[in-house]
DNA sequence: TCATTTATATGACATATATCATATTCTGTG
DNA sequence: CACAGAATATGATATATGTCATATAAATGA
């Protein structure tokens, strides 16, 4: 069992807030666990009775829609926390988690940090804190996928990509998606996007190298969204 | 100036939790104020130092897209509060409000509010219950919009709206939306949105009378979405 | 290694939805 | 009341996107 203290990851979360004592106890109660690419951490519906801090790798959050298709709301990854939501409106979770890459999390029972939620104040501000930003995106989301076309939307998509995971030494970015998991994040069908990766890549926006994807004119994918 | 203790809204939002004291700080420090119909409350950029109370009226929360369409994300009634999350993340706000009736409310300034946070935990967990419900909204929202056709959309909308603000004696829709509203609910062309209105009066799912709308076959929307 | 599945790609076509035009009805205001 | 400006309605048409079919490429596993 590793100490908190020591986890870097934990300077980027909420949970920086937190004070020697309270990162001691914190590494009595919680639990580690290796989660494999594909694999799911947790299912929507589920009743998730804590929270997850992911140490290492990125998870895709996602909603199954009444049509049978999976939406992908969110990704997350290194330093962030999972199940804060469902934590606190005490109610399952309403979205999925999985495995992008392999992963590392730990898992903190819900009476632990409930307690620091009580007791320390800059915590659960911090907590709020990031979970306003979350309402703030799911709503500007919202709108996009309400307004922008599909294209605007994969090329806003792969900008936040690169933006927001950054690129490996090739300049390919350095998450790797299916197209499938692209598709289901700017909310279209699988050919519709590989059609217009593949017309991007055309005219020159990008460069697609197998499964890898290279945005080449930076300027003009910003210009489309 | 009208004291808190005795205004029944508090009774629905998040202020429930303020014992007497606070209630009676809390009528001192609040500004009362009526808007009209169409008045804008706030502006998407603002900065709004404090939260409005709903005491009367329902507003539309809307977000303009880079298209220059404005989107209703939200319709907020009687009882609610508006502005926490920009509080809460000390930013401008995100969104606009625009009355859709007369409304009456009352704003509290954030140095107030951000005192009971400190101070009354069963209200803070409370505002947060409340973020984390718009949250989860918002995520299903999201999801909607992107994989559901406008039909689908426009049947949830309508049972939406019934079932939150209810019917007139005539059992038409209590809320009264122009058509280019309830297209920016749903995210469509005003056009699209009046022509499958047209369709759904043609076949029986609701009759249309001048502006107002009546809900005839339920479950057969329930079912479409 | 080969075989089987899965992911990517592309064409052909159907369809939902947006856009533009125009008519009609409603609403508020002088 | 009459009028101007909205809001509603509907047709004609263009376009974006979904769907289905099929081919190729890549990955997986016995």
């Amino acid at each position: 069992m590793s100490k908190c203290e020591q986890c870097i990851v934990r300077e980027f979360s909420s949970l920086k807030a937190l004070n020697k004592d309270e990162l001691v106890k914190l590494a009595e109660c919680k639990t580690s666990r290796l989660v494999k690419k594909g694999e799911v951490i947790f299912e929507e519906g589920e009743n998730v009775n804590g929270i997850f801090c992911i140490k290492d790798g990125v998870c895709k959050l996602t909603k199954l829609s009444p049509n049978g298709k999976d939406h992908i709301v969110k990704l997350v990854t290194k330093g962030e926390l999972l199940g804060q939501r469902s934590m606190i409106s005490d109610e399952p979770v309403n979205l999925s988690a999985v495995a992008l890459e392999d992963m590392q999390v730990c898992f903190v029972p819900k009476s632990e940090i409930m307690g620091f939620f009580d007791k320390n104040n800059q915590f659960s501000m911090n907590v709020m804190r990031t979970i306003c930003g979350d309402l703030k995106d799911a709503d500007s989301q919202m709108v996009n996928m309400a307004q922008k076309t599909v294209k605007e939307r994969l090329a806003e998509t792969l900008l936040y990509l690169q933006d927001t995971f950054g690129k490996n030494e090739d300049d390919t970015l350095k998450i790797q998606l299916t197209r499938d998991e692209l598709a289901s994040i700017i909310g279209t069908a699988t050919e519709s996007c590989i059609r217009l990766l593949s017309d991007f890549n055309k005219s020159g926006l990008i460069e697609i190298k197998g499964k890898k994807i290279l945005l080449k004119d930076i300027p003009k994918l910003k210009k489309m969204v």
